[in-house]
DNA sequence: TAAATCACATATATTATATATTATAAATAC
DNA sequence: GTATTTATAATATATAATATATGTGATTTA
């Protein structure tokens, strides 16, 4: 989970820039795409890093809307639409579909970059430094995980595998899914690999452990109960 | 957790009124205040309700910003300020302190239900879908369902099963169309293994069981009734 | 080089299916 | 309308098929 990266999507070389160069100055790290496909290429590759998409509407391939409607498929990352003036019609239908905000062209880069951080702000309240599910406490700041209080150690896939269960609680996630959300997505490995992985988190969470579950046939699910 | 109750904070009735009624329309129940030391007072006893609160900038005694200042102290809770048009030096000062969204007067309440919606959409991000069908609960996301409140264990041929008789409610199914659908196409199995499924999914459903009803000489059905 | 990751083999547990038997409903004859 | 026949479904059970847990060793990475 990178800090803040921010990726954008806009077929002007030069909106890009303007853009970027703003948001860089805040620190944030950016990612770009000149259209739609590659917008939704740079995304599967770098879901987990990505924490805002900045999306233009007009753009030649696939436009904003079509990349907004693949991308809200698979996740909930907030996303900015950027659009000309004058497009109410079109607002609704993207407040639908899951937009977050519209900022129209032209717009001043302050207004662009106190949007983002509002945004921000707001999808990173619920991200406490540490959260605690049924007495499994993760850090991520620390990157740090403890079972009633006591740390245990775990590798760097355990740790990512844990969390990417956690953060998914209550939802069953095929082997599938977690290849290509906790791998890379180009990992074509065996998925049984993903067995051993969650035995030793179970092993380590000690009793606790029954809280990642087996959905045979499918894959595992984080639930507390 | 009230679910979604708005505070709407305006001086004029008239708007106030024009806002709660399309709110309303929507599903939310709604609090007034007619300014901004109402808006305090109002939020201090409803803390725990309210879900959004719509705000004015412009009010006699205590105007929006200062109800802004003091409600972020202390709470996190989104806000939409209602502006007059062309206040872009005031929208980054809002940001700054929390605001999470703007609409300038005059505004389509449409766009203003929309962004509405949008936010807490955002908000409540455990917001499940599960679907109820007399009684019998299924969260596909969690691959889980309940009779009567109360889990049952689903095998994933009987959990695909129920699910498909059930997304097709009230539909006659043959054993073909269930064997196409559920198993494989590819499948040629004895076609009675279908029974011996829809027996076990009966029993374990308890008194539900017979929301499965047998087509004579074609299949099943699933009907609530 | 040690730790971590991964692939694979085997044991174990679970589920799916086929088969046999019983029960039930529809069709037919009386 | 009732009894008998026939077709179909329900049920129980045994066996086959499948999926997962676990242990081990090879390979990679830091």
């Amino acid at each position: 989970m990178g800090d803040n990266c921010i990726l954008i999507v806009d077929d002007e070389q030069r909106m890009r820039k303007l853009i970027k160069d703003f948001l860089v100055a805040k620190g944030y790290s950016i990612l770009e795409a000149e259209d739609g496909e590659k917008a939704l290429e740079v995304f599967e590759n770098n879901k987990n890093k990505i924490s805002l998409i900045l999306l233009d509407v007009m753009m030649p391939k696939l436009d904003g809307w079509s990349v907004l409607r693949q991308i809200r498929q698979e996740s909930k990352v907030p996303i900015i639409m950027l659009t000309a003036r004058g497009e109410e019609q079109d607002e609704l239908f993207g407040f639908e579909l899951g937009v977050d905000e519209y900022i129209s062209k032209p717009f001043s880069p302050k207004v662009l970059v106190a949007r983002v951080e509002a945004i921000l702000r707001r999808t990173n309240k619920d991200q406490k430094e540490v959260k605690s599910y049924g007495g499994i406490e993760i850090d991520k700041e620390g990157r740090t995980v403890k079972v009633d209080g006591k740390p245990i150690e775990l590798s760097l896939r355990e740790y990512e595998l844990l969390v990417y269960l956690v953060d998914n609680e209550n939802i069953a996630l095929s082997r599938d899914k977690i290849l290509n959300n906790v791998w890379n997505y180009d990992y074509y490995g065996d998925s049984r690999t993903i067995d051993s992985h969650i035995k030793k988190i179970r092993h380590k969470l000690g009793k606790k452990g029954k809280y990642i579950k087996t959905i045979r046939g499918i894959g595992y699910k984080f639930e507390t109960k």
